[in-house]
DNA sequence: CGAAGCGACGTAACCGGTTACATAGCCTTC
DNA sequence: GAAGGCTATGTAACCGGTTACGTCGCTTCG
């Protein structure tokens, strides 16, 4: 009545369910007149073996549990992207649970996934490293997605911060800015840490001579257009906006010009990301490949799982400087040197 | 050595497996003492139940397969936010898997799925109905989404296109525009075939003595700046342009304003979707609650299997509209009849 | 010619749960 | 006080695969 199993098979084909099971998995010691016969039973039932029972039996699912949290719209489209790309070529299969706040329920998803995956693809920006180590089965092999530095033993994912903003930081100098302040993000945020610390660390090693000023913000377009007041009404002269995310960089944009300023001739305006709209809008800011990050965060597990070693801590990947027409080169522009 | 099973629980506790089973599974034969017995063993051992296992013997995964095509980003990661969202609150998991154009690969996913999940969820909006009814299996339960027509037994879920286009029809004609033209999206996509036949039908049934233009469009930005073209070098008197979507709104927007027009005083803009930008450019769209598509989809797929019935055919999820700054009451306003 | 070796194949145990059925202990009831 | 019923618990079969080990027949070699 049910789905044919592998001993419907054997029946059929007059062979044990050992045979059977030796000819779907490409052993060699089947005479290939018993595979044959093997095979056209396979079809005429319609048969797919179980994945249940093959799991239980090998202890091996060929499935990879990813634990996101509730990210915003094109991040985690691009992240579950690159990872579901890379999954099906290697013949794995994706099995998803957003981490939700709730870290009871978190907890739960987690159990849930017991026996279900051989590892774990676990995005948990703003959890404390010690009780997601211990939220974590222990027993799974876990890559850990663009987490807080390197307190945990787990091989990791990483955005290049440092990179990135020292890109940006030697592009704002080479045009010929010189009084560039940095937008930073939320205090809780690690990648706005990042990023503020990594600007403070560029212009002291780039341009030690240039004030590096850095502003409070929020990652959001109001926190921008806030900044952007502020810059207008200060008296400082400021002649480029570095934000920490795009988003930022946009709310500052619309608002400097509706101060009458002009972008890019009097002031460079940039971001950090690359979101839709900033390709929309031609803002200058680092592109972050989020789908590779996915892609990579697979290839690193799947490695792990198939004992290529653990491959060693964590993998930066570096974002790519997308020069647009919020930046410009400058009449007073000078050299910087190579570090 | 590896994981506790069920028989450690049972050994460390003084029982039976069939106890702890019991007990875990919150069955009332079980008197409180031993429960509790068994509880504290669990805990002490960190004992997780194998989902396999439990699949195999139960056939249920407590998993839903969830098929997409390599969506847009925005699209994809609203409708699998939804999905998520629904699935974690009736404790099921979700089985990802882009279905590749590549329908043999697809396929091949689809068998991996066996034995692995309850039902699956399927957006196939440019599979033929006839092949996507072969390559599902039969015995699976399986909720459309976005399928084009009735043509399957199988239930689905869809947009309420007719419903969405009507009631932008309703709202140009209720602030006036008068000579409305809708730049329709590629042949091939249901979505875009049903929304320009809606077009036909609204106007015919609200506006009979008004012409309904239809231009031909791609569902791109460059698309729409192209049919705006037409419509600045073109001697029709247009007041309105509908596209098909936002991102062809968009481009109009842009072209429209390029040319000179002022919108939305010489001329309305409208889009369907309310992607981000939309919102962002203050555009007057329909809103496609893709969010809510999948969750519905989710619920009505556990409610099949958790024998509630079918559900019949196929539901509709209307939109709303979003009445913003590139449509406005207009002087020459006259009421519309409703229907 | 018989023993050893080898290749193809079958038998049955096992993976870790669930559960039908058996059993045992206790309480009722006449 | 024995029979019957009820409840808590144990035993073992089963879900559908994989695979160690055994068997069988044939070839090869001393």
């Amino acid at each position: 009545m049910g789905e044919p199993t592998i001993r419907d098979v054997a029946r059929r084909a007059s062979v044990s369910v050992a045979s059977v099971s030796r000819a779907l998995n490409g052993l060699e010691n089947v005479r290939s007149e018993t595979r044959d016969r093997i095979m056209a039973a396979v079809t005429e039932l319609g048969y797919v073996p179980n994945a249940a029972a093959r799991s239980l039996s090998l202890s091996r699912a060929h499935a990879i549990g990813v634990v996101l949290p509730d990210l915003h719209g094109e991040f985690f489209s691009e992240c579950v992207r690159g990872m579901d790309r890379e999954a099906s070529r290697r013949g794995y299969l994706l099995l998803l649970s957003n981490m939700h706040d709730d870290s009871e329920q978190s907890a739960m998803a987690l159990r849930a996934m017991r026996g279900r995956v051989d590892g774990l693809l676990v995005m948990a920006p703003h959890i404390a490293p010690a009780s997601l180590e211990r939220a974590l089965p222990q027993a799974l092999p876990a890559v850990l997605i663009n987490a807080p530095g390197e307190v945990t033993s787990r091989p990791g994912l990483r955005i290049d911060n440092r990179a990135g903003v020292d890109a940006m930081v030697r592009h704002l100098l080479d045009s010929g800015y010189r009084n560039i302040v940095h937008v930073a993000g939320p205090d809780g945020n690690v990648d706005a840490q990042e990023r503020a610390g990594a600007f403070r660390d560029a212009m002291q090693r780039l341009a030690p001579d240039l004030p590096a000023r850095i502003m409070a913000g929020d990652f959001t377009e109001e926190g921008g257009a806030a900044a952007a007041q502020e810059i207008l009404e200060g008296d400082a002269p400021i002649d480029a906006v570095f934000a920490a995310n795009d988003m930022m960089a946009i709310g500052c944009l619309h608002a400097l010009r509706a101060g009458g300023k002009r972008v890019p001739e009097d002031i460079g305006v940039t971001g950090f990301d690359d979101v839709p709209l900033a390709r929309y809008l031609d803002l200058t800011t680092m592109r972050v490949r989020i789908a590779d990050i996915g892609a990579r965060a697979v290839a690193r597990l799947v490695d792990m799982l198939d004992g290529q070693g653990p491959g060693d801590g964590t993998e930066l990947q570096a974002p790519e400087l997308m020069a647009r027409s919020t930046t410009m080169p400058r009449a007073a522009s000078s050299a910087v040197p190579r570090a």
